[in-house]
DNA sequence: TATGCAACAC
């Protein structure tokens, strides 16, 4: 007699009507994809495991089926937990789908673990659950404890396969514990499980993530398998090692081979291309992309949205992000980043509301967006309402990135005394971005003894940054203390710490053109300099000085000028004149923070031009046009 | 059940 019950239900996007136990596993089928991706179904799924319940004689397929289903969304989590506490007989595939459900998420790892532990009898599908669970979650070491243990374990022989391994290899590399990947690596070679695609992937991400990059890129080249995935961790790891020639390079290899690049690939080229600003690649990549299939999907798209911001076309950007079909967080948050980066604050707090209205709940990194849109805005009490907010609204506890937007927004609008106070009493330990802020701040009201308590901590966390000493040393010379310039500048030699050299580029052709403080090495560095010297007449017939107040020597003012005259931008933008179309816009790129006077010069340059000039230092975007800029000179 | 995983601030 096959087992019999009604159920009759419907829900706004979910209603069915069974009776037979096959026709309840239909149902089960179609519920499982929709309850995964939004939670609304989870009565339905409630309301199908009652039913079974209610079944006689019990089914265990049935019972793992919906154990299966509750266990597929958190929110039914504990329903599946409760299930299968009620159920007379469990078999190992039950409690398997249980604790790797439970150790999905951080919260369930405890239970997954104890439950884990419960087990009557384990298989390779359970140990491997919770080794990889325990690697996801901040646990590296316990995971390797658990794999040594399974190897220990008698009876346990056929669980040592490719899935344990690489779960292994997986924990190996979050502990960045090369010496284990490598015990790891020897011992797959001895059981003879290295013939698995993923566990090869494994091993080469290992090295690359210990820091080996060779090491792994041998392991890549001896691979008897290569799929989508290890070719595009393996350019990844290159990227990550600052190493972007060889990423590229072997980026186009993959794709000589006749792999098809999907979403992840993508979205990190996209995210190299951006970081080393190699804006005609990231074009040709995105038209690529938009060719394939993988560019549909939003994670690749926030890296486009991402991209274009980084290149200051705020344009392309918000073009991108209205052609997403449904764009998620990420791809809001990149938005409000790319519109407070590149000067425009109103756009990223209307972007902000509009998220706000479409029912996202924002999270601690747009948060660091839309407060640094108010700080580079100097809004001050939006800003300040903001950041309690973040709290008291949305129940999200202040990180050292909040506060160190906060002490951005507060000393760029020369609050001093309200900085000091918060930085006295916050719940979490300053990091280096909130003393770089408060320096930058002190940097901007010239406040030397904030400079000096500021440049003191970042001594402390990283001693070796030139920068510190530098916008130290700017400090005390923009208020005349040029004893204590000399004095940082000897500390520095002691120390052997070297500044780095301050350099601008721009791509133009099909070249990328790099030029550094008075540097003749360019071709036309004639032309260039003859610009110069023709645009500093006609500023000068405006009533223009140079402010020296920015150059680190204490020299004569004539020798100022003369270094000021010729940093690299100016370099860079001039030649953007001369090589570039009449009224196009002119973009460099510099490696460190515009100066000051190069500022003012290029706000002039762009109106005796008649050329919209977009400079993107080390941390936002200057766009320049018809005299002034985009930061309104608040930087 | 295992490998690669987009957005943030100086």
């Amino acid at each position: 007699m096959p087992s019999r019950a009604a159920i009759r239900m419907k829900h706004p996007s979910f209603s069915v009507s069974v009776t037979t136990a096959s026709q309840l596993h239909d149902a089960v089928d179609r519920l499982l994809p929709l309850l995964r991706a939004d939670a609304s179904h989870a009565s339905a799924a409630r309301a199908i495991a009652a039913a079974v319940a209610s079944f006689r004689p019990p089914s265990t397929l049935l019972s793992n089926r919906i154990l299966h289903l509750l266990s597929s969304h958190p929110a039914t989590l504990p329903d599946a937990v409760a299930l299968l506490a009620s159920l007379p007989s469990t078999d190992v595939c039950s409690y398997n789908t249980l604790v790797a459900a439970l150790g999905r998420s951080s919260r369930g790892l405890a239970s997954a673990r104890a439950l884990f532990d419960r087990m009557p009898r384990r298989d390779h599908f359970s140990w491997s659950a919770v080794i990889s669970a325990h690697a996801r979650h901040g646990q590296p070491r316990a995971a390797l404890a658990i794999y040594r243990r399974m190897l220990r374990e008698p009876g346990s022989a056929g669980a040592d396969n490719e899935f344990t391994a690489s779960s292994a290899l997986a924990a190996a590399t979050a502990a960045r514990c090369a010496r284990a990947g490598r015990e790891l690596h020897c011992h797959v070679v001895r059981r003879g499980i290295d013939a698995d695609a993923v566990v090869w992937s494994a091993l080469a991400d290992m090295y690359a993530k210990c820091g080996r990059v060779d090491d792994a890129r041998s392991v890549f080249d001896r691979m008897p398998v290569r799929d989508v995935v290890s070719w595009t961790a393996m350019v990844e790891r290159y990227f990550d090692a600052g190493r972007d020639g060889q990423g590229f390079r072997l980026f186009v290899r993959m794709l000589r081979s006749g792999i098809q690049p999907n979403e992840f690939t993508y979205a990190g080229v996209l995210r190299a291309c951006a970081e080393f600003t190699c804006e005609k690649l990231g074009k040709q990549v995105h038209g690529r992309m938009t060719k394939s299939r993988a560019g549909d999907s939003c994670f690749a798209e926030s890296a486009l949205v991402h991209m274009y911001s980084k290149y200051g076309d705020m344009g392309t950007a918000v073009g991108v992000f209205r052609g997403m079909p449904k764009p998620d967080l990420v791809s809001w948050t990149a938005m409000i980043s790319g519109y407070a980066q590149n000067g425009q604050p109103d756009e990223a707090l209307h972007y902000f509301d509009m998220l706000l209205r479409s029912g996202f709940r924002p999270d601690h990194v747009t948060f660091v967006g839309v407060l640094s849109a108010c700080a580079h805005a100097g809004l001050v009490d939006k800003g300040l309402g903001i950041f309690h907010s973040i709290k008291d609204e949305y129940g999200i506890e202040h990180t050292a990135d909040h506060y160190a937007c906060v002490i951005d927004l507060l000393s760029r609008s020369g609050l001093f005394e309200r900085a000091e106070e918060m930085i006295d009493t916050m719940s979490v330990k300053p990091n280096k971005f909130l003393w770089a802020s408060l320096l930058g701040g002190c940097r901007i009201h010239k406040n030397v003894r904030l400079a000096k308590w500021a440049a003191e901590a970042l001594f402390e966390i990283e001693p070796e940054n030139p920068a510190t000493y530098v916008t130290l040393a700017n400090i005390y010379a923009s208020v005349g203390l040029f004893d204590e310039v000399e004095n940082t500048r000897r500390i520095m030699e002691l120390k052997r710490i070297t500044k780095m050299p301050a350099s601008s580029w721009i791509e133009a052709g099909t070249r990328v053109h790099v030029f550094l403080v008075g540097d003749k090495l360019h071709p036309q560095a004639e032309e260039i300099y003859a610009l110069l010297k023709k645009l500093y007449l006609k500023m000068r017939e405006e009533g223009y000085v140079a402010d020296t107040g920015f150059v680190l020597h204490d020299v004569e003012d004539e020798q100022k000028q003369q270094d000021i005259g010729y940093h690299s931008e100016r370099l860079a933008v001039a030649f953007g004149i001369i090589a570039t179309p009449k009224g196009a816009p002119i973009k460099v790129f510099k490696n460190l923070r515009i100066c000051g006077d190069c500022h003012t010069t290029i706000k002039l340059i762009s109106k005796i031009v008649q050329r919209e000039i977009i400079v993107r230092d080390s941390n936002r975007f200057h766009h320049f046009k018809n005299g002034s800029c985009s930061c309104r000179d608040f930087w």
